[in-house]
DNA sequence: TTATTTTCAGATGAAACGTAGGAAATTTACACA
DNA sequence: TGTAAATTTCCTACGTTTCATCTGAAAATAAGG
């Protein structure tokens, strides 16, 4: 019965392509490295004061996804722990970890102490935390990764109080190593916040194409049967993801997913072609994601654009909100103005949805002139499968 | 398990069919009740559910035998046998400590998350509860004690424990740590869970998710299986000649579009077979009446095992169009009664929980600038409602809650 | 022809909106010593 | 004294709508040769 999909244990079944899928996955961390010894020498070059059992500099560290951050100081600080072991670290990813209630929650519990999960407010555990610090009489180095997603909810005050901890707690000290992909976030931040956490700043660059593949055969060989991936196939992949920013992870998700692909066509090697349709698949299981998890009225806007642009090759603003009132009116809802409208095809824009690109037509005024930037396919299925309502309105 | 009411509606039969009924003489249709009561009292397989069923009997084995814990997480909508097949596993062991002494110190609690309340508090109370035997406090101990004693409890001992409808104990504050303690706990206990919401998973820490076991997808059934399914049942609670192919057809057809819900099916099969007592055999009408009666009973049961507040506010909603007028209606409902009304704050969850039931309909709109944001609620069947409402809220109190009383509008 | 003025159609900005919903504080309902 | 959960109190930021101001080159018009 193939309604048993037990994805840990597709691993262990004996597979004529994988040796072991796990080295692909993005969340496995490699003992080695390569490629970012410069990164590694200068992030402990800087943690190196632990060694002396004085507080490092607060570190701030940008680089684009994929290019080894996480990884980067994650071996770093373990390897220290192992070796210095007078301090401490916890590693907070603010996506999974998103309120300052929690954050400070995790701190205090790698400090060795129980938090209630109710019934205290943040400044409560706050007091708490400064508490343990104090006594532990340690170094403590709080690691946030994509902090930018924690500052785009929650404001940047849990910051602030972090980097002040310093002035409350006296026998402990801490230092924030703060990771993130958004090149703006720096910016956005309260200029106390900024001095502070950007003591040092560390930026990774990409990887370029000879790097990557250097990576996927170090991981092929662990993950994959002799003689199943070719050193071209690694190459392409590496090209494709040099192309895409230098992304490591987008490079590893491309062969292992060419390599399930060609487990699933029972064949025993995989091909151009398997990466041509990995390639394909993950693009189109990120638009799909992107559309299902849309707000009702941006798919609304979507799902007219897509109509009108089986008559027309290209649409115009007003076009567009003509179709889209007409559509939500015949489903019985109700619709945002044009103003609003307006915004939604910008957004859909900066997804790489669509693309939509301010025109002048002189006498005919000024408009956004908007395409579709994706197959049409991918965004009505991913439409009429995420809202009943759709499938209702499409066939009926 | 459909523990359905046994609530036999004969329409508008004479009174010689109700007498033969009793009797159960000619016309009878059902054979035997028990396979639609207690169907796992019956049945010794479970169709399409069986590598699951035989993949969890191996872990347990291992768990049982060579000190291997494990958990798993049972995914899928409701009627896709997830709560059937565990309670399958747990009858079996039952049985095998019978004949195999290993089996025999081994431990089983199963509870329903939702139905003890959904707080880790309640939760790790029933579950220590049970495994000891013995009155737990349900208040005021801190969390920790309640996984000290289950510790404790299981020293030297082993145990299963089923959580039926985790999801709701894992949207909790705290849900998923309680899990993870359970996880991790240094005690022989296998956890298998259970949730009707498929992205369960997304309300874990990672490292909650890194402790779970292996996730099983129950996919729901089409409509052929549900079709094999309905035979089966008809076959062991059916009287011959009663029903044919083109019936469960019909009603596997109607249950495979509504998400392959099994047990409405069932269900569904149940009640045809009570309107067509008499009668001698099954017909589409019976069905189609069925459908409607389900539906009908279990709005019913909904509005009826709420809570007394939620009642009254469910009575105010169905009177108004948006919460805030709701809450002044509702309010005036309290005063009459002498209640302390709950604040607007309270109330507005409540109704966001009454939407989450499928008794009503949120939809939040934006008029900006022109009336910011406001919280309109929708009632699809307002007399249905009301009509379940006034039945039960009167028994609760004489009450005279009077119409249109005069709210403000403006 | 060239210089100008319209004129279209929507872009882009900014204010006003009022409660939905988040977080802190308080209350409830117990337990334990 | 303690704890977890339920409810109340407090408050603002949210996703819009409304109102208002810009934009910028085509086309229409006027002026110049």
């Amino acid at each position: 019965m193939s309604d048993i999909i037990d994805e840990v244990l597709s691993s262990v079944k004996n597979s004529a392509i994988f040796k072991n899928r796990e080295y692909l996955l993005p969340d496995y961390i490699p003992e080695e490295l390569p490629h970012r010894e410069n990164e590694i020498k200068k992030l402990a070059s800087i943690l190196v004061q632990l060694y002396r059992g004085e507080r490092p500099s607060n570190i701030f560290i940008y680089g684009l996804t994929g290019t080894g951050k996480t990884a980067v100081t994650k071996y770093v600080l373990s390897n220290l722990q192992r070796k210095l072991n007078n301090f401490e670290y916890v590693y907070i990813n603010a996506r999974q970890t998103d309120t300052p209630y929690r954050i400070l929650a995790d701190i205090i519990e790698i400090l060795g102490d129980k938090v209630p999960f109710t019934g205290l407010s943040t400044a409560e555990l706050y007091r708490r935390m400064v508490k343990v610090l104090e006594r532990s009489e340690r170094v403590m180095i709080i690691v946030l990764d994509e902090i930018d997603a924690l500052v785009k909810k929650h404001g940047d005050d849990i910051l602030y109080k972090l980097t002040r901890v310093n002035y409350d707690v006296h026998k402990s000290k801490i230092s924030i190593v703060g990771i993130t992909n958004d090149v703006k976030f720096i910016d956005g931040l309260d200029p106390r916040v900024r001095s502070s956490l950007g003591e040092e700043e560390l930026v990774f660059p990409p990887y370029n194409a000879e790097q990557l593949e250097d990576i996927l055969k170090k991981r092929a060989v662990l993950a994959f049967r002799e003689g199943v991936v070719s050193e071209s196939i690694i190459k392409l992949c590496a090209a494709i993801a040099a192309r895409d920013h230098g992304d490591a992870r987008r490079a590893l998700d491309l062969l292992r997913v060419a390599g399930e692909i060609t487990e699933r066509e029972r064949k025993n090697q995989v091909g151009e072609e398997e990466v041509e349709k990995a390639r394909v698949e993950i693009e189109r299981d990120r638009v799909y994601e992107v559309i299902a998890t849309l707000p009702f009225h941006s798919k609304l806007v979507l799902l007219s654009i897509i109509k009108g642009l089986t008559k027309n090759t290209r649409l115009t603003t007003g076009e567009i909100y003509d179709l889209y009132r007409n559509i939500a009116t015949s489903m019985g809802s109700e619709f945002v103005t044009q103003r609003r409208a307006s915004d939604i095809i910008n957004e859909l824009d900066m997804m790489g949805i669509i693309s939509a690109r301010v025109v002048n037509r002189g006498r005919y005024g000024k408009t956004k002139e908007v395409v579709l930037a994706v197959d049409s396919g991918i965004v009505l299925k991913a439409l009429l499968e995420s809202d009943e309502r759709f499938a209702d309105f499409w066939s009926g | 398990m459909p523990q359905s009411e046994t609530q036999f509606n004969y329409g508008n039969l004479g009174n010689s069919v109700i007498r033969e009924a009793l009797k159960g003489g000619k016309g009878e249709v059902i054979k035997n009740p028990k396979v639609f009561i207690d169907p796992l009292s019956v049945f010794t397989d479970i169709p399409f559910r069986e590598d699951i069923i035989r993949e969890t009997a191996i872990a347990v084995r291992y768990f049982v035998k060579n000190d291997v814990k494990f958990s798993n997480l049972f995914l899928g909508l409701t009627g896709t046998g997830k709560t059937f097949v565990v309670k399958y596993i747990y009858n079996e062991i039952e049985e095998v400590k019978k004949e195999d002494p290993d089996y025999s110190g081994v431990k089983q609690v199963y509870l329903n998350s939702r139905e003890v309340g959904g707080t880790p508090q309640a939760v790790l109370s029933v579950i220590a509860e049970k495994l000891t035997n013995s009155l737990v406090p349900r208040h005021g101990v801190n969390l920790g004690e309640y996984i000290d004693k289950i510790k404790s409890v299981l020293r030297g001992k082993k145990a299963i424990i089923y959580l039926d409808e985790v999801d709701t104990l894992v949207k909790r504050r705290g849900g998923d740590i309680v899990l993870y303690q359970l996880l991790r706990a240094d005690a022989d206990v296998s956890v298998i869970m259970i949730s009707n919401d498929i992205n369960v998973r997304d309300y874990m820490e990672p490292r909650v998710l890194s402790s779970l076991g292996p996730s099983v997808i129950f996919k729901p059934y089409d409509a052929v299986q549900l079709k094999e399914i309905l035979a089966k049942y008809a076959e062991y609670g059916l009287i011959d000649g009663t029903f044919n192919d083109e019936i469960l057809s019909y009603i596997a057809a109607i249950s495979a579009r509504e998400h392959g819900d099994a047990r409405k099916a069932v269900n569904l099969l149940f009640r045809s077979a009570q309107l067509a007592s008499g009668i001698g055999f099954i017909k589409k009408e019976h069905v189609d009446k069925a459908i409607v009666e389900y539906e009908q009973e279990r709005l019913f049961e909904a509005v009826k095992s709420l809570p007394f507040h939620y009642k009254l506010a469910l009575r105010a909603i169905v009177t108004t169009e948006d919460v805030v007028t709701a809450h002044k209606v509702y309010s005036k409902y309290c005063d009459k009664l002498k209640q302390k009304p709950l604040s607007y704050r309270r109330f507005s969850d409540i109704v966001s929980e009454l939407d989450m039931f499928g008794i009503v309909k949120i939809k939040i709109m934006n008029r900006g600038r022109a009336g910011g944001i406001r919280k309109y609620v929708e009632v699809h069947d307002k007399e249905k409602i009301m009509k379940a409402l006034d039945e039960n809220l009167a028994e609760e109190m004489g009450y005279e809650y009077d119409e249109g009383s005069d709210v403000e509008t403006s």
